[in-house]
RNA sequence: GGUUGCAUAGCUCAGUUGGCUAGAGCGUUCGAUUCACAUUCGAAAGGUCCCAGGUUCGAGUCCUGGUGCGACCACCA
């Protein structure tokens, strides 16, 4: 044996466990299953994909020991938003852009790049000694989950639990697409604060240019200042001309910020459209005054065409000019910036599809309190059901291509005044309205070569996964990433006949608590709803790997830990031990190159442990009861905390137990003489077994060295005493 | 503003239903070694378990209040 121990055979090792088939479910124990979060396929992996890696294969290892049916399902994820945004920063190196490819061909563009990654964040996975069943790996947009996505969606539609509706969306002018929340970043600006003559009111606004689009003006019910005017109308000049205007009252007026007048622009501010959903039967129909380029409109007057910056900059002069500007003063806030580009935010009225939460949220409640399903993370639980308690109607419709395309298909007579952007068979981008558009192409040519549809919003639409006549076209927008990876356990279940019956729910859900509303509750939700039951048993949820000093890992701080560097250079063991021991679910993980050296060190230690004992000849042949007494509390210690989901304490025992029981205490005691060979032989068997989940390939690797035929993988968990 | 955590050795953190003489990894200091392993071994230093009350035979652990730090969400006309 080599003096010191290889950590780069690793890869020799794990073939032989894949090419033995170690890793699919076997035998017929109780069944034990992981679905694991899927990678997002656009980026290789990194040390948080190290880490879920590490726990899961933690928990599966140790339970197919212990005689389960273990199946861990892998996948990776199209990663919708993300990847294309990613995909686009490629094009641009090309001085190209989104909008010179039809969708189908863009599709196909981002499907291969997509290809690629994937297949390398597998063989990194792999790399790890993720022991994961990759038979049934499974895609995100592999042809049988879209199909079960929209087996879902009509589900949905059908039961009403879909709506279409005009809703305001944060909406880049630049990219053009409207995100969700998450996708805004938050800067703060230093903006003016413009008070404005105003009828016979002064009021206070940061937006003068959407003035054009105003259809209220808005106090405080108990504003005394104001009683008089609630209600009435009241006649104000403007840039093109006097208009009449309503006045309303609504708590969502802060009297005490500006004069305690707000105007209300609904189809621009996301305040001022709820209180115009509150207000729908006192004041008219909002009107528009920023279009989707990021112009004003028709409705701007004078100002029509001009961007948004240049027309608050002309519409300021001329009030001022006017003497309408009473007084302007710096005013700090935040605004929304796109996360890509850092254009603002444009909040705009677009029809989107809606999902009702309410009905689904209800029963993720009682799985909570029944203790069908259990939370491990500190407090996470109560954070899920905070999200639970206000969570809004969730808007599944993202304005790109690579995800999911909406099953819904519009009658192109009915709807005549559907926009379509698209390319025609010459190449040429054409925009219009289709009605339009048809004189001088068929629907077939539009169809093939669309980019982008936007139906009013009170048009009628099929759900259905085909094309239900020659009249019709299909929505351009796609399902949000996590409304299908919302229905991951189910979908990657329903695959293979006879998995979900057997493996439905699944045990454990690990993964990282920042995703803990966005997919894990998602996917209760819509598990719940599709099967009537929660999708898995325990989620245990890791934190977030932070350096040394507890910061967060990031490029422009340099202290980034690469996990597959770390693997070829420590080995996989060390840096899985060093991402575990001492973790506990919901909390923050500190871990350095430095770390991981040291456990770098007990792989070698298990290593020489191994050499000693091959070379050592004892002289009693008698059992020493203390080592037999110890090495049972060992192993039922390290068990019973790997059955409370507690691997970061089970890891802790075990290397203690290793190191300074083992070969401090024990080698030391056998060298004098009180334990034999075969105890010596016997009980680092058992320690190898119980160290396998936490170090696999040292421990094979040794287990090998004592001769054994088999593999340690697929060992029976030790027995205590 | 709402929700929710954290505070224990120089650093990063464990610490199960209260039983602690409070631990680990990394770091520090001193010493050892042709012995399975210098990727080693032995020893040592280092703690008011944030503060103040309370419950208890007993509190790092439970309760109340305070201080400090963080996370998520919402809002900012």
């Amino acid at each position: 044996m080599e003096k010191h121990y290889d950590h780069s055979k690793e890869g020799e090792i794990y073939k032989k466990w894949e090419e033995g088939g170690q890793f699919a479910p076997k035998g017929n124990g109780k069944p034990f299953t992981i679905i694991m979060p899927p990678p997002n396929a656009n980026d290789p992996l990194h040390v948080g994909h190290a880490m879920f890696i590490a726990l899961e294969d933690i928990f599966i290892r140790f339970n197919r020991m212990k005689g389960c049916e273990t199946l861990w399902l892998p996948g990776t994820d199209h990663a919708g938003i993300e990847t294309q945004f990613v995909f686009e920063k490629k094009l641009a190196k090309d001085d190209k852009s989104r909008f010179d490819f039809d969708r189908e061909t863009l599709f196909s563009l981002i499907e291969k790049y997509v290809k690629e990654n994937s297949d390398v964040a597998v063989s990194q996975m792999k790399r790890l000694g993720a022991s994961a069943d990759w038979d049934r790996f499974t895609f995100t947009l592999d042809p049988k989950v879209v199909g079960f996505v929209y087996q879902t969606f009509e589900k949905l539609h059908k039961d009403s639990l879909v709506y279409r509706e005009e809703k305001l969306v944060n909406y880049c002018t630049k990219c053009g697409t409207g995100y969700s929340e998450l996708e805004i970043d938050h800067i703060e600006s230093q903006s003016k604060l413009y008070y404005i003559q105003y009828g016979p009111f002064v009021l206070a606004t940061t937006r003068p240019e959407t003035k054009f689009a105003d259809t209220a003006v808005c106090v405080h019910p108990s504003d005394k200042r104001y009683q008089e005017y609630i209600g009435q109308e009241i006649e104000v000049e403007g840039l093109n001309g006097k208009f009449k205007l309503k006045v309303i009252a609504d708590e969502y007026v802060d009297p005490e910020f500006g004069t305690g007048v707000v105007k209300i622009t609904p189809y621009h501010d996301h305040n001022d459209f709820d209180v115009w959903t509150r207000h729908k039967d006192e004041i008219p129909e909002p009107k528009q005054v920023i279009g989707l380029d990021g112009k004003l409109t028709e409705v701007a007057g004078k100002f029509t065409g001009m961007r948004v910056k240049a027309a608050r900059e002309a519409v300021v002069n001329e009030l001022r000019e006017r003497g309408l500007l009473v007084k302007e003063v710096d005013h700090n806030n935040s605004v929304g910036v796109c996360y890509r580009c850092k254009t603002v935010i444009e909040p705009l009225p677009l029809p989107q599809f809606f999902v009702k939460v309410a009905p689904l949220v209800k029963n993720v409640i009682n799985s909570l309190d029944s203790g069908e399903t259990t939370i491990h993370g500190t407090g996470r639980e109560k954070i899920l059901r905070n999200w639970l308690t206000s969570l809004k109607d969730w808007n599944i419709s993202r304005q790109i291509v690579w995800g999911i395309r909406l099953p819904v298909w519009y009658n192109v007579d009915k709807n005549p005044n559907i926009r379509v952007t698209f390319v025609d068979q010459n190449g040429n981008r054409k925009i219009g309205v289709l009605s339009n558009l048809l004189k001088e192409h068929n629907l077939n040519e539009i169809s093939a070569g669309l980019q982008t549809l936007i139906a009013p919003k009170d048009s009628e639409f099929i759900v259905s996964a085909d094309s239900p006549g020659d009249k019709f076209i299909q929505e351009t927008d796609t399902f949000d990433t996590w409304f299908s990876s919302g229905q991951w356990p189910v979908v990657t279940l329903s695959i293979r006949d006879g998995d979900f019956e057997k493996f439905y729910p699944t045990s454990v859900m690990e993964t990282g608590y920042d995703i803990l509303p966005f997919w894990v509750m998602r996917m209760m939700l819509l598990g719940v709803y599709l099967t009537g039951k929660s999708p898995f048993k325990d989620v245990y949820l890791h934190g977030l790997v932070r350096d040394s000093q507890g910061r967060k890992m990031s490029k422009s701080i340099g202290n980034v830990i690469n996990p597959v560097d770390m693997a070829e250079k420590y080995g996989a063991d060390a840096l899985r031990m060093a991402l575990v021991m001492g973790s506990t679910a919901g909390q923050d993980k500190s871990v350095s190159e430095q770390t991981i050296k040291g456990m770098r060190n007990f792989s070698n230690k298990i290593w020489n442990a191994t050499r000693f004992v091959l070379e050592f000849e004892g002289e009693t042949t008698e059992i020493n009861k203390d080592l037999e007494v110890e090495l049972g509390g060992w192993i039922k210690d390290i068990e019973d905390n790997l059955e409370k989901l507690k691997p970061g304490q089970a890891s802790e025992i075990a290397y203690q137990a290793f190191w300074h029981g083992y070969c401090d205490k024990w080698i030391e005691e056998a060298k004098k003489g009180s334990v034999g060979t075969k105890q010596m032989r016997d009980t680092l068997e058992k320690l190898l077994t119980i160290l396998h989940p936490f170090a696999p390939f040292v421990t094979e690797a040794c287990w090998t060295q004592l001769g054994k035929k088999t593999h340690l993988i697929s060992t029976s968990w030790p027995k205590e005493v």
